[in-house]
DNA sequence: CATTAGTTAGTTAATATACACTAACTTTTT
DNA sequence: AAAAAGTTAGTGTATATTAACTAACTAATG
């Protein structure tokens, strides 16, 4: 990650912004620059395409990830308490930043650009290995049960907790996130637990 | 439903191919044409705008849909049984109809096409209502756990479906979805039984 | 220190392409 | 002969991007 200049953070901020809330779809070079408040090829001194806007909107997504990913290992929980928390924490993190959920789980907009939907399979991968590991170490130390593999633990807790946010962002986002996050959890917690 | 002529019937199948293999994004009126082996404007005899197309595609997963869930219902199973013969069914339908996942799960595409929006809102919440009730059912006769709500275990059950169709969706259809469908559906048997 | 050269960030106008859709005419079918 | 189903040639609109130019600031040079 280079370091950006303040209109780049300010393009990829205003971007997130009109994803958010008015969906990938309307993320053009017109828009943006109408909200940006210049003329359209003045974007191009500032990013040499509109690709390369998306790009950095999803490599500053990729950045948060790492960041709680990070967070999240050091602080002496069990593990099972450990993804409890990392479920509360990306609800919290989608519930501050819905164009994350708009930009991550609406693959089809990608389909063409193997650059982007590259970075967008990264970022689940990234996810679901995250979880996995949790799990898998959860079974370990006997906090998570362990009749059911690891792998399909994560694929059940990962699909429900997408599922509440797709449901959430079709509503657009009237529906309370965190409401229905935390009946998941606890519902989670009881088909997880050892 | 009105009655279709060959051609309609041609054209919304041609469509559906084409949302399959290359996404709706490809779903051009020039595409559409040059495989129909008709030129454009003679579309226009047939349908009269592209979303009405789409309305007629969106009927006809409709259709099938209803078709599966009176299927189901009437096959003296216990409610347990009946969950996961609807989980099966489901991924099967998908496995053979890729277009469906295609368009059901790529809502964003229609974000301000209102009726059409509406139409995939819909055949998500029959969906949901549908794996609800039969829950609900379960939970009476006692063949599913009742300390968890019907809604909190539809949820689950239907996000982790949607996740691994997702990610087959992901790999351009390569992953076996039958194979991960089945891996999917022992996990939550044991999960979900009383 | 003043001039020269270069850079940065912007402008307006234009370009190429893609899209859904239409008008007017022709062929095919009944 | 009339209706249905097709054609070619075009429209208007939207899109990302490029061309040509300018104002304001910064660094280099005589």
């Amino acid at each position: 990650m280079q370091e950006l200049t303040i209109r780049q953070k300010q393009i990829i901020d205003i971007s997130i912004n009109i994803i958010s809330e008015r969906g990938i779809r309307n993320l053009t070079m017109k828009n943006l620059s109408s909200e940006l408040g210049i003329s359209e090829p003045a974007i191009y001194r500032h990013f040499e395409s509109k690709q390369k806007i998306l790009i950095a909107v999803l490599d500053s997504f990729k950045h948060q990830n790492k960041l709680i990913n990070e967070n999240i290992q050091n602080n002496g929980e069990t593990s099972f308490q450990n993804l409890i928390s990392v479920i509360e924490m990306i609800i919290k993190k989608l519930n501050n930043n819905p164009a994350m959920s708009a930009v991550i789980f609406s693959e089809e907009t990608f389909q063409n650009q193997s650059e982007l939907s590259g970075m967008v399979m990264n970022i689940m991968n990234s996810t679901i290995g995250f979880f996995t590991n949790i799990i898998g170490r959860g079974q370990k130390d006997g906090s998570i049960r362990s009749d059911i593999g690891k792998d399909e633990l994560s694929v059940i807790v990962l699909g429900s907790v997408r599922h509440i946010v797709t449901v959430w962002r079709l509503s657009g986002f009237k529906v309370d996130l965190n409401k229905s996050g935390e009946k998941l959890i606890k519902s989670l917690e009881v088909m997880i637990a050892a």
